[in-house]
RNA sequence: GCCCGGGUGGCGGAAUAGGUAGACGCGCAGGACUUAAAAUCCUGUUGUCAGCAAUGGCAGUACGGGUUCGAUUCCCGUCCCGGGCACCA
């Protein structure tokens, strides 16, 4: 016989275990819960191919070995429906994208059935369905009916800030916010209802938002900057199509995940994820410790008025006395106000053509451009004037839009400073050394001496940027500053295929939450982009038009993005029926958080840490009793096709699991994916290779027959078929602990084979090794199992416990070493008196010949390990 | 440019509190069973040199150094590959 009946088995399994709702998991305070969790997938069209089910495996077999260790596991599954793909293929096909999205999950559905997970269906989630996203959009509102207080550290309800304004204004409020602003209650108290709803969306932690975006009018809609490709002619063009894209300023809805960069920040420490995505969220995060300071502005050449003072932000205030020049970003609030007016023409100009430029395109170009506003501002310390510039290489976004210059310790400003011909002042050197000038390169090492620099001379770097902050904090002159990169998350899409936002703005444009939730998704006859900027929900008037108490009232009619819902729905898992909250406290406080997480690592910097912003924030309202979501977290590696490429239809080089679970079945697809190597790393796949695990498998069946017939004998295990089965318990143990699933897999080849010469039937040997199977081929486990005499399934058995004893070996074939080279092995008992070995290793013909008769200088013993002697 | 990973047979990969490098599988070669094939089983398989052979010598974990009785493992330098960030002051 040459394969086991697998496809008649599986099936018959999978059948089994669905109808007896083998894996469907409550809470049990009895047991020590686990939650595991996988990505849930985007449904696509194209279905599954054999890298998508990698994880999968993975997060199965720790499942199925939890619950045979004794833990209650919660193992969910679940689509993210939403998204653009969907949308694209309704235009595309004239077809409602609720329809092709059902579709398409119904193709995942089966394709994951065959495989055999251990998933409990009757908890999956669907972000689409209105039950869900009801949920998403309370959330929402939840972070519009709240702001940060940042000396709480925490998000607090936006009433008491109504409150604390009508009765102090503004003061004593520490918030997180878009402009910095100061009101007092008298000033408050008189203010139109829309513009105290102006000031509130300042503090509000979703709220609306005047961002430059990229916009493509033959697309009709805003694309991301990894959409936007510059064009050798026609500068920027979307991506797909190859249209013309501009940047232009268009209302959003954000969500001030800013306010939390710190706290994101120091949770990685607690977090056991690789170092690599901790790694990329940090510097996605980019903290910089610094400070603000004030240059006043001294010229008074311009006519139409002044700015009093730019503020700039540096992370070396030490290098204060090197900052020739000051520049400003094109993008600076009042630029046409402070340059003079013979300049005004060329910086605006130079302005308008900067701020065109995509940001691509901006970034690519690393030549320095600028211009002389004909500002000067005076030097906080030195108090000379020094000129003023703007130039694109100075972001409007990040700081304060402006920086001093610090040509001989910046890189950039060295650049710059040589392009125009501008002072270049070191203030830095290294120890002991002088700098040579004129300096060929910016030298921007943070271990050196402070000179040329006034209170700061001979100070080292770390110490002179201390001082530096302290001296401009006394003169009033700035403020010691924490600068983040992160910025505020985009959460409007101009599309129709999203949670729509539980939103109506009044006649007075005042947007007021909508508490009757769900707000369901209208039907539409269209769902093309309007072309206009605004989602096809636009068109749809007898939806966007509404009552209200006092008058007519207009839906929000973009839609939430594709990681709304996906920011979330690991706590859905956890109370999926639940139509009173998005999840009750008990089962909540049962299942905390995902112990688990396993999923690719592209989605580093935007679902695990927009998950992670929204944890912290239902965190902080008192929902969650934790404010990380996911403990652990496993990157699982790609599995590249046979030729080494991607997978992908356009290499023609996909293999699809069904055509393996029909051709080997699951669980010889099971094993071998995780045969192929370490879990978190890529790798090709290789038709031939999975032979050798189908082979196993039959391998394994057979040890289980006496001529072809299923065969187990209640005869005494040996000492050497006990060693086995303990050595085998053991290694599966700690690779299923560790997620080495390789040297698992090899472990068992190992124990078959062994046990397989030895003939060996025997049941308190054979039937350990089913439950030590069970969570990577759990087909072939329960067949065996239910072989050899069992009712109850093998999922439901006991983890074995290996015994030392077993393992304990009396000899060591030790290596003998001759100046480190392994010349012979001469075996010894392990309690052997090293004197003794020494004397029976010396006396050796083989060691005497290696010796050539030179004395003895060492001899090295390592117990149980290695014999070395020095000569 | 900067920051993380990583370079081991023909291939996927084992082995690091420093201790017999190449487990396990694929591929390849040879053999057994068979009329034959499939399936299954057995043997060999890092390179090189010596030998009819059993066997043995030497080299060998990207490259060059170092520490050590002993280095794939630790340290320094170089090269290459993968990933992330990229004018973030």
């Amino acid at each position: 016989m040459a394969q086991y009946p697998f496809s008649e088995i599986e099936k018959k399994w999978q059948t089994h275990w669905a109808e007896t709702g083998l894996y469907k998991v409550l809470e049990n305070p009895q047991k020590p819960k686990y939650y595991v969790l996988d990505m849930f997938p985007y449904p696509s069209g194209t279905g599954l191919h054999v890298g998508h089910p990698l994880g999968y495996i993975a997060s199965d077999i720790v499942s199925r070995y939890k619950r045979l260790k004794g833990f209650n596991v919660l193992h969910p599954m679940g689509y993210d429906a939403f998204g653009l793909p969907a949308e694209q293929y309704a235009i595309q096909t004239s077809q409602h994208p609720a329809k092709t999205t059902a579709a398409n999950i119904e193709t995942f559905r089966r394709q994951l059935d065959l495989m055999g997970f251990s998933f409990d269906w009757s908890r999956e989630v669907r972000t689409c369905e209105p039950e869900y996203y009801r949920w998403t959009q309370w959330i929402f509102g939840q972070f519009f009916n709240h702001w940060y207080d940042k000396a709480a550290e925490k998000a607090r309800p936006t009433s008491e800030l109504e409150r604390h304004f009508s009765l102090h204004g503004n003061s004593g409020i520490n918030a997180a916010c878009s402009e910095p602003m100061q009101f007092t209650a008298a000033e408050w108290n008189v203010l139109s209802p829309k513009m105290k709803s102006d000031i509130l969306n300042n503090y509000r932690l979703a709220f609306i938002d005047f961002t430059t975006v990229n916009w493509c009018q033959e697309l009709g809609c805003v694309l991301a900057n990894e959409e936007v490709v510059n064009h050798p002619e026609k500068g920027p063009v979307s991506e797909r199509g190859g249209y013309p894209v501009v940047r232009k300023k268009m209302k959003q809805w954000s969500l001030r995940i800013t306010a939390y960069a710190d706290r994101l920040l120091k949770g990685l420490d607690t977090l056991e994820w690789s170092d690599s995505i901790k790694e990329i969220q940090r510097n996605w995060i980019g903290r910089s410790e610094g400070a603000e300071i004030q240059f006043t502005v001294e010229s008074l050449q311009s006519t139409v008025g002044e700015i009093a003072a730019i503020t700039v932000f540096t992370t070396r205030p030490d290098t204060l006395f090197g900052a020739p020049f000051v520049v400003l970003a094109p993008e600076y609030e009042g630029l046409g106000t402070l340059c003079s007016d013979e300049q005004r023409e060329a910086v605006m100009t130079y302005a308008e053509s900067a701020k065109n430029r995509s940001e691509i395109d901006r970034m690519a170009d690393t030549r320095k451009t600028g211009v002389f506003t004909g500002a000067y501002a005076k030097h906080p310390f030195t108090e000379k004037p020094i000129p003023v510039w703007v130039s694109d290489y100075v972001l409007a976004g990040y700081g304060t839009g402006a920086i001093m210059a610090v040509p001989a310790h910046d890189e950039r400003d060295f650049e710059f400073a040589k392009a125009f011909k501008l002072p270049i002042v070191p203030v830095i050197k290294p120890e002991n050394k002088n700098l040579l000038e004129p300096l060929k390169e910016a030298f921007s090492a943070k271990d050196g001496i402070c000179f040329n620099s006034d209170f700061l001379d001979g100070l080292a770097v770390k110490s002179a940027i201390q001082k530096a902050i302290e001296k401009v904090e006394n003169k009033g002159l700035g403020k010691r500053k924490v600068n983040y990169k992160l910025r505020e998350a985009g959460f409007g899409r101009q599309r129709y295929w999203g949670e729509p936002f539980p939103i109506v703005f009044d006649s007075n444009q005042i947007p007021h939450l909508i508490n009757d939730l769900p707000v369901e998704l209208p039907k539409v006859e269209s769902y093309k982009p309007t072309g206009t900027g605004e989602s096809p929900l636009a068109g749809v008037k007898e939806w966007v038009e509404v009552d209200l108490e006092d008058g007519p009232g207009l839906r929000e009619t973009d839609t939430m993005p594709g990681w709304a819902g996906s920011s979330w729905y690991f706590l859905r898992y956890i109370d999926p029926g639940n139509s009173e909250t998005f999840a009750g406290q008990t089962t909540i406080n049962y299942w905390k958080q995902v112990d688990l997480y396993v999923g690719g690592s592209e989605h580093a910097t935007g679902h695990l840490l927009y998950s992670r912003f929204w944890t912290k924030f239902l965190f902080d309202l008192g929902y969650l009793s934790v404010d990380e979501p996911f403990k652990k977290l496993v990157n699982q590696g790609m599995i590249m096709g046979e030729d080494g490429q991607k997978m992908s239809k356009r290499w023609g080089n996909v293999v699809n699991p069904d055509d393996v679970c029909t051709q080997y079945g699951a669980d010889t697809l099971r094993m071998y994916e995780m045969f192929l190597g370490p879990l978190t790393d890529s790798k090709p796949w290789n038709t031939n290779g999975i032979e050798g695990v189908s082979r196993f498998l039959s391998k394994f069946w057979r040890l289980f027959e006496q001529e072809e017939l299923f065969s187990l004998t209640d005869e005494t295990p040996s000492k050497y078929e006990l060693k086995i089965l303990h050595k085998t318990i053991k290694k599966i143990t700690g690779d299923i602990e560790q997620m080495s699933f390789n040297t698992a897999v090899s472990a068992f080849m190992v124990a078959t084979n062994e046990l397989g010469a030895l003939q060996c039937k025997k049941r308190a040997v054979l039937e350990p090794l089913i439950i030590l199977i069970a969570p990577f081929a759990p087909h072939i486990a329960e067949e065996l199992w239910q072989k050899g005499g069992h009712k109850e399934s093998v999922h439901l058995a006991t983890w074995p416990v290996w015994d030392e004893q077993h393992l304990v070996e009396t000899h060591f074939e030790y290596p003998i070493s001759i100046n480190g080279k392994t010349r012979t092995v001469i075996a010894f008992d392990l309690n052997a008196d090293a004197k003794e070995i020494e004397a029976t290793v010396l006396t050796d013909a083989t060691v005497q010949r290696w010796m050539e008769g030179k004395p003895m200088k060492k001899f090295i013993l390592v117990k149980g390990r290695i014999i070395n002697v020095v000569v």
